[in-house]
DNA sequence: AAATATACCTAATTTTCTTAGGCATAAGTA
DNA sequence: TACTTATGCCTAAGAAAATTAGGTATATTT
């Protein structure tokens, strides 16, 4: 298992992510689908996670449809035109991220 | 600039790869040498960067020395023996988190 | 003389997470 | 049938750790 303190930080990059790549998707959908990729390595909580999905839609990076499925409510999340434009720049910014990381903690390798 | 939201909870791994390499250093020394390591990329901020060597010294991970050099008072850091043992499972930490990161990320890559 | 660099620190606020629930329907199991 | 697990949304209290914005002091450079 994923230490959840080294995710912090990274949930709004895997979240937009996801759905750059889906087009939609809901809340659970996305802790499932993150779970599945990485064999059970990283568990989203659910307390992390819908508040991410909310501040995400309060800044226009998201918009949200409710749709009935059996007697169910999902809610359906995708990224707004503002959101695509953001995907770019996160994705950029995780490259840097991690190629930061591996210069400190892998010196031998530079 | 590296974002720093992406930093958050990678400091402590960041500190005490560190430690592990230089057997002793000083607070600002960790500033510069991270600024100097990622061409100026990473720029840890005091603010964050105090109170986590406290918590780790609080923790007996770090253990310090102060030391005057000229007129000034430096605080040297170095690892407990129980540090040295936190080195690597964070290493394996972090390396375990970065190949989650890719796996969610690069999917075309999987 | 003034500005920058070195070197330590803290406190208030903000942000975000963990923890620990609540609510409800659907499906599988004893 | 009753119970448990899975699906699916959510929130609130508390904790953790960051940002921001200082303070203090010496040393060096301009």
């Amino acid at each position: 298992m994923i230490d959840p303190k080294l995710l912090r930080g990274s949930l709004n990059t895997i979240i937009i992510k996801l759905l750059s790549e889906r087009n939609e998707m809901y809340g659970y959908e996305i802790t499932q689908h993150v779970k599945d990729i990485t064999a059970g390595e990283v568990q989203l909580t659910e307390g992390a996670l819908y508040p991410a999905l909310h501040r995400l839609e309060g800044k226009g990076i998201l918009s949200t449809e409710l749709r009935n499925v059996g007697n169910r409510v999902r809610k359906y999340y995708r990224l707004t035109e503002a959101g695509k434009t953001e995907v770019v720049h996160q994705m950029t910014a995780m490259e840097d991220f991690i190629k930061s990381m591996q210069l400190i903690l892998n010196p031998k390798l530079v």
